[in-house]
DNA sequence: GTAGGGTTAG
């Protein structure tokens, strides 16, 4: 007899809708067996089933037994797979030519779409068997459409979304509350479905914790975390309660929007309301406090909470990176391992980037070839990434573009802009202009390459090309994302954007402004004009900078806080030179500690001094 | 047998 297990592939590689619907229109060819016992044991066979193998095994005592056709024993095979692999041979079984086609039911079917629904990358197959279903004029039940709701999710298309939003309304089944919740979920995975989402939301008669948490997890996942703040609150007013997920993704939220303040009082509210801290909400509460600057209350909750896990690890991990303690993040790392937890990799992209930060470069390059050798995975552009910025930050500008040359993938436009920014930093401005040039031919509608360019023209005091980058942005019609910067006082948060003059107190802002460059200058500090990509005269470049976010909402800080309070915020984008080595004299001159965070990290500014040590 | 969630290079 041929081994299972090298008939299995044939047996998986031929499911497409044309053949499932083939073997559907086989005429029943079997009679249903009625030996109890029989299958009652293949029943508890499949119970124990956790590996492919046993399922295998398994599969040959039911052809032994001529249980194939018993629908208690397909139904159990078919949600008895996890993986991929085990769902397409026990639904390959399941409609294999040799099935009972009468025993085809509603029950059966939605197993098989659920199985499917659950994978990562065959969820299609779920609507595949769901169209099998309707098609074989079997009627879907209302456990049907939540399964099939959260293949479409998966899948992300919106007019498939919307098509199986019609199927539900014609079936009635639009007014159960499962239904009604996944639909809200549907909707918020498809691209351009967030309206689509609120609608249904809105015209839900009875919203419970897991509505709220879908619609609110929906503005989380766009980045609208203000919106999702804001929802939470409504949620509150309403009355319901929310429960773990809700607060994950309140949580979650915070951390986006750097909400140190929101984010204390929401760990007070989970305590204060006997939330259960699963271990995805000290997760979320552990990335929290890193990611909005006390990475040492992070530390504390790891060490105090059980049952962690690669995210836990990974999370503290990455926390420190942001932090420049790479010198913690690698103990911890070893620590991990240590435990017997083994590193994915995700695990190692925040290792190397903890290892970039803090310039351990024999570090990095010690555990990107542990984490192929050893733990056999595979880089991803993110670990080269975490490289070539390393080298770079280090100085190591041909070590860099020899690592570069040397990958395994095409570098994408994030490593050619560490790249040119190296050559910038270090003189290699031929090799700089060449590799910026190659990219905007590549990327012409983004932003930040023209200014890279224009950087290195200024280095260069190339200055009729600088002045003709500008021109060509016009031209372009670029679109500059506006650096903006956040505080939070007194349970608000403030926003502010370059030359912002929105503010009620903006008079008085922008006289501390002036205030705080007046200071500045006596203290020495030297305005960083070649970073201002304007044709504009010297006088007006430093009125320019003067007029960044981060400076307006730091003179918004001096003026509503007590003399020696710290000052957090928050900024969008990457600081800038200038706003940089200005925060330092301003720490010194005010004496305040500055607690920045940007796109990338954390910067401590104190004393005149900040904690990257200028290496950022 | 049904729904919502945590870590990812610059």
């Amino acid at each position: 007899m041929q081994s299972p297990a090298t008939r299995t592939p044939k047996l998986f590689r031929t499911i497409t809708t044309a053949t499932v619907t083939t073997s559907l229109h086989n005429p029943p060819n079997s009679t249903t067996t009625g030996n109890r016992e029989a299958e009652q044991s293949c029943l508890a066979l499949l119970h124990s089933c956790n590996t492919l193998p046993k399922l295998f095994q398994t599969h040959n005592y039911i052809l032994k037994l001529g249980l194939q056709n018993n629908p208690l024993v397909l139904t159990k095979f078919a949600s008895t797979s996890s993986d991929l692999e085990a769902i397409d041979y026990a639904s390959s079984f399941i409609f294999s030519p040799r099935s009972d086609t009468r025993l085809y039911d509603t029950f059966l079917f939605n197993t098989v779409v659920r199985a499917y629904a659950q994978t990562t990358h065959s969820r299609d197959r779920a609507l595949c068997f769901y169209r099998v279903m309707l098609g074989y004029g079997v009627l879907p039940n209302k456990f049907t459409y939540p399964f099939v709701l959260k293949a479409c999710a998966g899948l992300g298309s919106l007019n498939l979304g919307k098509s199986v939003h019609g199927s539900v309304v014609k079936f009635g089944f639009d007014d159960d509350v499962h239904v009604q919740n996944t639909m809200v979920h549907m909707y918020c995975c498809c691209n351009g479905g967030i309206n689509y989402a609120r609608k249904v939301f809105d015209e839900m008669p009875k919203l419970d914790s897991v509505s709220w948490s879908a619609m609110i997890g929906g503005y989380v996942r766009l980045g609208w975390s203000s919106d999702a703040i804001g929802l939470f609150r409504k949620m509150q007013m309403a009355g319901v309660r929310p429960d773990e997920i809700t607060m994950v993704l309140v949580l979650s939220a915070c951390t986006d929007l750097g909400a140190f303040e929101l984010g204390k009082w929401v760990e007070s509210y989970i305590e204060k309301e006997g939330v259960q801290k699963n271990v995805e909400l000290c997760n979320a509460l552990i990335d929290m406090f890193a990611k909005c600057g006390d990475v040492d209350k992070a530390l504390k909750l790891f060490r105090d909470m059980g049952g962690r896990t690669i995210v836990t690890w990974t999370s503290v991990i990455v926390g420190l990176a942001m932090h420049g303690r790479g010198l913690e993040a690698v103990s911890l790392f070893e620590e991990m391992i240590g435990t017997g937890v083994a590193p994915d990799d995700v695990a190692f992209i925040g290792l190397l980037s903890a290892c970039s930060h803090s310039g351990l470069v024999e570090n990095g390059r010690k555990y990107f070839d542990l984490m192929i050798k050893r733990f056999k995975i595979v880089p991803k552009i993110e670990h080269y990434g975490c490289m070539v910025d390393m080298f770079c930050r280090a100085g190591l500008v041909k070590e860099a573009l020899e690592f570069v040359q040397n990958m395994h993938i095409k570098p994408n436009p994030i490593v050619l802009r560490t790249l040119i920014s190296a050559c910038r930093a270090h003189g290699e401005l031929k090799l700089g202009e060449s590799i910026t040039k190659q990219l905007i031919r590549n990327e012409p509608m983004h932003e930040s390459n023209y200014v890279l360019l224009s950087n290195i023209y200024a280095k260069m005091s190339h200055w009729e090309k600088k002045t003709k980058i500008r021109e060509l942005m016009d031209k372009r019609g670029m679109k500059k994302i506006p650096g903006s910067t956040m505080i939070e006082l007194d349970n608000k948060i403030y926003e502010f954007v370059a030359g912002d003059k929105s503010h009620g107190q903006s008079k008085e802002i922008y006289e501390m402004v002036d205030e705080m460059g007046r200071e500045l200058k006596r203290a020495g500090y030297a305005p960083t004009t070649s970073e201002v990509l304007q044709d504009i005269d010297e006088e007006d470049k430093e009125d320019a900078l003067n007029r960044h976010s981060e400076k307006l909402a730091i003179a918004f800080a001096l003026l509503n806080t007590q003399p020696g309070t710290p000052i957090r915020i928050v900024k969008n984008l990457r600081v800038c030179s200038d706003c940089h080595s200005a925060t330092k004299f301003i720490s010194k001159i005010y004496n305040r500690e500055i607690v920045v965070r940007d796109r990338n990290r954390f910067h401590y500014f104190k004393e005149g001094l900040c904690s990257c040590g200028d290496f950022w």
